[in-house]
DNA sequence: AAGATTTATGACAGCGCTACCATAAAACGC
DNA sequence: GCGTTTTATGGTAGCGCTGTCATAAATCTT
């Protein structure tokens, strides 16, 4: 009675041991053709890899990944995948990731630091080669955890602080206050700013921050800001600057926390007939394709996010071992002047 | 010299048996604990959850998979990320399995089969649960893993065939036909297509069928189509429409295989001073929020992306066997009248 | 009260693979 | 030509968990 079990494999998947039968050899040296490690002469490889293909062998990750302590997945947890952000920035990862044996894991935070906390335990019962997430801040037990693993951790997006080992983005304060240089060299004076409702989209704040800090240096100030109750989106920036306009009609620029708020806050104008730049600029960030589309492309910051998570998967793979200094990596950001402010 | 193995686990990660023997208890109650499995009195549940915190214990997964030949991974695999309606797929798998044991795994197959093939069988490699892929039309040998494997299999966004298991979709080629229904009904007659480069999204291809067959019926055909090489974007669309209307400046209606493209078609509009809608209907499809908080809402065919991700998942956790009759589950599309056409 | 059932727990083997150590043969050095 | 290194392969012992079967105690029947 070889196989007591039979809640086990269909109809006898094939194991490792099948696939060394057949070829004659240990299962040991078959799993090393698999891995592709050690040294293998060129015709046992072929006898291997031959009896594979016959049997259709699958080799079981579980088992493996038991047997050396560590898997080819990566976990990687995003804060939403509403926002267009964060699916480029997947794609990233997904493209640095492609041709290796390595395969994203993916969670969604909400924004929640809790959540985040919660998914990351649920992830490390995988012992994953490494972790990617999103910002530098996290819940003390999560960091408790992302420091004393055995596996490479990125934190992306943003680079004002410090990572656990690699972080990789853009200084969102500084995109902040870049904007606020760069509009009021343009000679804007009365600005508006529209948020959102995403209290801890630190990124944001960061960027509101270093906005208002380029209007101090200047001895401005925000004439106004409206926050629109609900989640970020077109319509909720094109009601939110009509809002803003309607009690400063005075305003000449408006800044948005992105693109699609930005969007939507020129579908406003367009609508009310207020000609965009001439007589209130707008303002975005990100630098989606469809504002730079449009008949007057979306005065913006280009943020690089696909780049953020190919350069994160590609540093993430370069060693397994956590290195002794922490790695900062700034992608930049690049302004793009646009028609609309 | 208990453990002779070093590669293995840091400072003493804690096992199942020392998290029974702090309880008190065997491993395999603490097992069931853990589990939620079988019948655990209050005072030994109690017992075990403490052993469990004090000891910060962390289950292996891949161990659970290996003993029970199972794990609670989802394989998802998506043609792409780009294109917004697959990260509102994933956000619906994702929301349904928030709060279940299961994690999804994502691949990207570029709308490739022979690559959808090739992630498949690695991510089989991991005992997925169940396994989603988008559309009906697989490798033969993706279908034969497909078929014969022990997990459920959820194809999604098209119905129009016959599925391994599950479908959860809408009929692409209705739509095209509601789509060229609803035109005509509207007056139009000289009928324009934008097509994109990607030959192999069979989705865009029914759609284009069905409208073609409904003016068949209504005695017209296509007066004009262009294909742009590169990849669906909003530029492309409205590249497209500018090199559509040069040919044939009569074109009394133009319809693009999706809303981004669709709004590169406006903003062409915009930008030559055409009048939408009198002059050109423009006719997109999926729906996109974007496209609702234009001045002039878009007009075009609503795809429930989200509800089909959320549907999928559900069903397919709904029991681990796969049933004797496959199921169909059409989500079905709203014409968006819009102001476009 | 004696059996039948349910509830709670445990012993043990083994899932399929790889780390570790050992060995044998081939290639190299001088 | 005799050590020494390199190349190629194998034996063995688990990795940490759960399926299976067994058992003991509590509860229910009639």
């Amino acid at each position: 009675m070889p196989r007591k079990r039979n809640a086990h494999r269909s109809p006898d998947m094939p194991t490792l041991a099948d696939v060394a039968r057949l070829a004659g050899v240990s299962e040991i040296t078959a799993s090393r053709v698999v891995r592709v490690q050690g040294p293998i002469a060129d015709s046992t490889r072929a006898r291997v890899l031959t009896a594979i293909a016959e049997l259709g062998y699958i080799p079981n990750r579980a088992a493996g990944s038991l047997a050396s302590a560590g898997s080819t997945l990566m976990s990687v947890l995003l804060p939403s995948l509403s926002n267009i952000v964060f699916p480029d920035v997947l794609r990233g990862i997904h493209t640095a990731l492609t041709e290796t044996a390595f395969q994203p894991v993916i969670g969604v935070t909400d924004y929640d630091p809790l959540i985040e906390e919660r998914i990351l335990v649920s992830f490390l019962a995988w012992q994953p080669a490494a972790v990617i997430l999103a910002g530098l801040h996290h819940t003390p037990t999560a960091r408790r955890h992302l420091e004393h693993g055995r596996f490479r951790v990125a934190e992306l997006m943003d680079i004002d602080g410090e990572p656990v080992d690699i972080a990789v983005g853009m200084s969102h304060r500084q995109a902040g206050y870049e904007t606020g240089k760069h509009l009021i060299q343009r000679g804007y004076r009365r600005f508006g700013y529209a948020r959102h409702n995403v209290t801890t989209d630190d990124r944001a704040s960061a960027r509101y921050e270093g906005l208002c800090s380029a209007l101090q240096e200047a001895g401005l100030s925000l004439v106004a800001e409206h926050c629109y109750p609900d989640a970020s989106s077109t319509k909720a920036g094109r009601d939110a600057l009509a809002i803003l306009l309607a009690a400063h009609p005075d305003l000449d620029v408006v800044v948005f926390p992105n693109d699609d708020m930005a969007m939507g806050g020129i579908f406003h104008c367009m609508h009310a007939g207020i000609a965009v730049k001439e007589k209130l600029g707008i303002f975005g960030f990100n630098g989606l394709d469809i504002g730079q589309a449009m008949p007057m492309p979306l005065s913006t910051i280009l943020s690089k996010r696909f780049l953020i998570g190919k350069t994160a998967a590609e540093k993430l793979l370069e060693s397994r071992e956590r290195p002794a200094e922490k790695t900062i990596i700034n992608t930049g950001f690049d302004i793009i002047e646009g028609a609309t402010a």
